[in-house]
DNA sequence: CGCATCATACGAAATAATTCGTATGATGCG
DNA sequence: CGCATCATACGAATTATTTCGTATGATGCG
């Protein structure tokens, strides 16, 4: 199993974004896209350029329709956000996921309805926990 | 008031971890502390390299104290982590520092005890949302 | 057919970040 | 003094990322 992509870097991810919310999507219509979200302008060639890399990279996949690639993410957002979740967590935080999260709720408005939805997970992880004691983040869901 | 520092890179954080836990530092002392936190050692001019953009970015200071100089970090560690969690919300999340929160939480081992700091919390930013309405577009239900 | 149009491929310039080599100056001591 | 040692300064190679120019081939149509 050599699956495993690598982190995307910020232009990859801004790529991957488009993919997810728009689904598989020609270099033209990621390209747009793009041009969409950001200020300025991206050259056609510049998204082509990218799509191509992260194809090496596993990153995403391409089909051959007619005249036109069309690409897909080949990595799920969750998993990515994971990936990328561990590394900033350690660079930034010293590996502690609870000071990130309590830096996050902390320095930042969070409004009543936030705080119930934090508490529900709060509890579920509650129980959770007591059904798994110890390891694994085993989804024996409920 | 040209004052706030950049965005610290990769390698700039880790100095600044050194400097924050260790406090003001000679660079022979930042290049030993990041050779022992490191696999491989690292060159000594490439800490000084570091430590002098650093000092012209602003993030670190510089006492001249006899033929050495002590570097000592101009930014706190939360203000860095909260710029940085930003910057890390607005790419990865969308913005949404509740999405990361919970990805945070839901994705990795949470203990008993971290699960009661993080009830405290919420019920800390609960007391204060009441009596200082910040930005939570809460409808006090009837 | 002949041409404008749109697509991909790919080399390589422009940036950014990291790393180190070498020049040079002060210090301390035998 | 004269030299080994240790410090800073700084140019520049290396590597990673982003960006784009240009070559080239297919398509569609008047």
């Amino acid at each position: 199993m050599s699956k495993a992509p690598p982190k995307p870097t910020d232009s990859e991810l801004e790529i991957l974004h488009v993919l997810w919310q728009h689904g598989p999507a020609t270099v033209r219509a990621v390209n747009d896209e793009l041009g969409q979200r950001r200020r300025a302008e991206v050259g056609y060639t510049t998204t082509l350029k990218l799509l191509q890399l992260m194809l090496d990279k596993g990153l995403v996949r391409r089909d051959d329709e007619g005249r036109s690639h069309v690409y897909r993410a080949a990595v799920r957002e969750q998993d990515t956000q994971n990936l990328l979740l561990d590394k900033f967590v350690a660079a930034t935080f010293g590996g502690s996921a609870l000071k990130l999260v309590m830096q996050a709720l902390g320095n930042r408005a969070t409004s009543a309805d936030e705080l119930a939805q934090l508490r529900r997970l709060l509890n579920d992880i509650e129980i959770q926990n007591s059904s798994t004691p110890t390891s694994a983040p085993d989804d024996e869901h409920a």
